[in-house]
DNA sequence: CTTGTATATATGGTTTTTCATATATATGAT
DNA sequence: ATCATATATATGAAAAACCATATATACAAG
């Protein structure tokens, strides 16, 4: 076993970014932390639904998870492979229309939870 | 429409690579055009599982096939877009083991059908 | 109790795989 | 030329496996 937990294979890698809520939470998340009821507002998905795909992306390793008074935070593992990030960077500057209108919706976003901001 | 073709998504394109089959073709295409019969021996699967997929790649935009006699061969489309390539030559480069058997059983194979080599 | 988040279960849908068969091309015999 | 056969590839149909979603419920914090 190496080091850095378990190794995320390619294609585990590939099958978690082919759905359209999972890729767009790495996206958006590739800059900045955000809690669930956020993204649920940005994407406009039902709670479960986000929740159990951000569940699924941090069992697969790629996300990490922190718990903040009720909100749960989430963001980008550490430790992800400089290439997936890579990838998913790529994927964001190639595809503007694909997170234009949850970007323009997390910008007008009037109550997010900012006193929970990271430390 | 536009004058390259449908759309590929972003998603579609991840649920193409999320396949150990089609990611290898993929990537074993990078450089190569290579016919059916080929892949089927270098990455040891049926003849029709093989086929399926790389037809699946062609009906998704990413593969171009060409038939010369009795072989069919596959190259990546021309018009791919670059990011996508560039997602396609990441991943190679960063998961070498997962191409490596691959790479070695093609150079190893003695009878390629090397006089149907593109003109 | 309320709010935010997670999960269990059931369900419908898609994907993948296999088997058997079909089509296309090549080749050798007559 | 025709016929038979071999090789390469594709595809229809059916089974199995997998994935996504909704609803309902549970849990955790305040």
């Amino acid at each position: 076993m190496g080091t850095t937990g378990n190794e995320l294979s390619a294609v585990q890698f590939y099958k978690a970014l082919a759905d359209d809520v999972r890729l767009n939470c790495l996206i958006l998340l590739l800059e900045r932390e955000l809690c669930v009821c956020e993204l649920v507002e940005v994407l406009d998905q039902s709670q479960p639904k986000i929740s159990r795909h951000l569940a699924q992306l941090r069992k697969t390793g790629l996300l990490l998870d922190r718990r903040q008074g009720q909100w749960v935070y989430y963001r980008l593992h550490p430790l992800m492979s400089d290439w997936m990030r890579e990838v998913i960077r790529l994927t964001r500057d190639n595809c503007q229309m694909f997170v234009a209108e949850a970007e323009r919706r997390l910008a007008a976003m009037p109550d997010r939870p900012l006193s929970c901001a990271p430390s």
